[in-house]
RNA sequence: AGAGGAGUGGCAGAGUGGUCGAAUGCGGUGGUCUUGAAAACCAUUGAUCUUCACGGAUCCGGGGGUUCGAAUCCCUCCUCCUCUGCCA
């Protein structure tokens, strides 16, 4: 979340900026913002003297019962009384306030990079890049949800029936496949210098409001009300809640890791005839980057993450593009972020594989993610993320960009990974 | 899952109602000495809020309570260890 200092600093900025994500009543915000920050202090200030009075009569209590003064003691007793009451009744007001200034928190997303532009859905989102040609298939090709039955490598019936929709079960060469993507993500991402790390796909409440999920996309994650526990959307909350009330040593910085996960996504209220087959699913494969950056490096580092990627899709000989999301499509906690799109030739559609972002310190405020800088202050770092990548949709651009008449190519550098080159 | 034990600063570990944000040791940082290093010695070494500053407040697993006063007593939750049970 947004530091109430920097509100009160760049008020008239973040406002513009919040334009940007459509967010009209942003001033209003962000001055409840400050109201409440102003009654916390003043609220503490009058706690905070009448707690130090109350301390400093302790004190002289616990020395008259040394001295054997007790009737004197009885008698400074006597004027603690109205005290406690007194502070008890601020410091619950204290704690409201507090709770109110938290809540209000919450719900400001983060501002916009400057580069960020104007926009109300993905149809405003920019395309900055372009690379590859698109295939040329031959007569009578099929999208891949033909494909996969075709061939009997990914089953959707099969995983409706021991699940539900969204959950497919992939078979042989698709199963093959699938692990294949995963072990190339994974070992091109740690030549790159990213150590990985296996986290747990199920976390807790405290992990998802670190991150940002909590409070802003409940109804998105799966719940596990016995427990408390929420199934992961993404490798970011398990992976950067490492980092959660850590002072991070400078020497270790900057921190970065690789992780696959699968991931699980409700997706209420998404369905429809454009999301066929594995465009979008309930439960998917991902691995993500993770990078811990000290402020001034973090866009270098964003950068990088997006060559990284940018990588991968070449080394698959994806047709690919570049988007700059603009501040409608832009999530809630992200401060910049690039989306990856491959070309999908049967279908004739750009799907998402990719989104990278800046959080600069949004995140790393509600994680309590610092390093200690020169003067020996606790600064926040800046956090990022990336898909690097999600599996579904590179397979379904790679069944359908790779398909000839009697069967499917596998791209080159995934044959060491598969052990076959055609299905 | 049941019974018992325990959670204190970066780590180890003392502290069982009063001046304890907390002894001591290790580690870290700075210095003295040294050509340099080691050793030794000296000093320093948690976080957050607030204040221009002096200072003040809060934090001993989390939350709540008792008390003038809680690391210390009570309740509750969490975590770890030991034994028993169960199980990849």
């Amino acid at each position: 979340m947004l530091q109430v200092g920097n509100i009160i600093a760049n008020k008239e900025k973040y406002v513009e900026g919040l334009k940007k994500r459509n967010l009209n009543n942003a001033a209003e915000l962000l001055e409840e913002v400050i109201a409440l920050d102003d009654e916390r202090k003043q609220n503490q200030h009058t706690l905070d003297s009448n707690l130090a009075e109350a301390n400093s009569l302790a004190k002289q209590i616990g020395g008259l019962m040394k001295e054997g003064k007790r009737a004197e003691a009885e008698e400074v007793k006597a004027k603690t009384a109205e005290l406690k009451s007194l502070n008890k009744s601020l410091s619950d007001k204290q704690n409201e306030i507090e709770a109110k200034l938290q809540q209000a928190l919450y719900n400001i997303p983060n501002i916009p990079n400057e580069t960020v532009p104007t926009g109300n859905s993905d149809e405003d989102n920019v395309e900055i890049e372009r690379h590859g040609e698109f295939p040329t298939l031959h007569e009578g090709a099929k999208a891949h949800w033909d494909l996969i039955k075709d061939h009997d490598i990914i089953d959707f019936d099969l995983g409706i029936k021991i699940t539900g929709a969204g959950f497919p079960v992939y078979k042989g060469k698709g199963a093959r496949l699938q692990r294949a993507l995963v072990n190339f993500f994974l070992d091109e991402a740690t030549k790159a210098g990213y150590g990985e790390v296996q986290p747990p796909i199920v976390v807790n409440e405290a992990s998802g409001y670190a991150t940002g999920q909590l409070p802003d996309k409940e109804g998105q994650m799966y719940h596990i009300t016995n427990d408390d526990l929420y199934l992961i959307p993404t490798a970011e909350v398990p992976i950067t809640n490492l980092y959660r009330n850590v002072i991070v040593d400078e020497k270790e910085l900057p921190v970065k890791h690789v992780g696959f996960t699968p991931c699980f996504r409700r997706e209420a209220g998404s369905w429809g005839a454009h999301v066929r087959g594995l465009n979008r699913l309930h439960q998917f494969d991902k691995v993500e980057i993770v990078q811990i950056q000290k402020p001034e490096n973090s866009y270098e580092a964003l950068k990088e993450m997006c060559n990284h990627v940018a990588s991968l899709l070449e080394k698959l000989e994806l047709p690919y593009r570049v988007l700059r999301l603009c501040g409608g499509d832009l999530g809630f906690t992200s401060a910049l972020t690039f989306d990856f799109e491959v070309y999908s030739a049967a279908q004739e559609k750009w799907l998402e594989v990719s989104s990278v972002s800046n959080f600069e310190t949004y995140q790393a405020n509600r994680l309590k993610l610092r390093y200690k800088n020169d003067q020996k202050k606790s600064v926040l770092l800046h956090t990022l993320n990336g898909s690097a990548m999600a599996l579904p949709r590179i397979i379904a651009a790679i069944l359908e960009n790779n398909q000839d008449e009697h069967g499917i190519n596998i791209p080159q550098v995934l044959h060491s990974y598969t052990g076959f080159d055609r299905i």
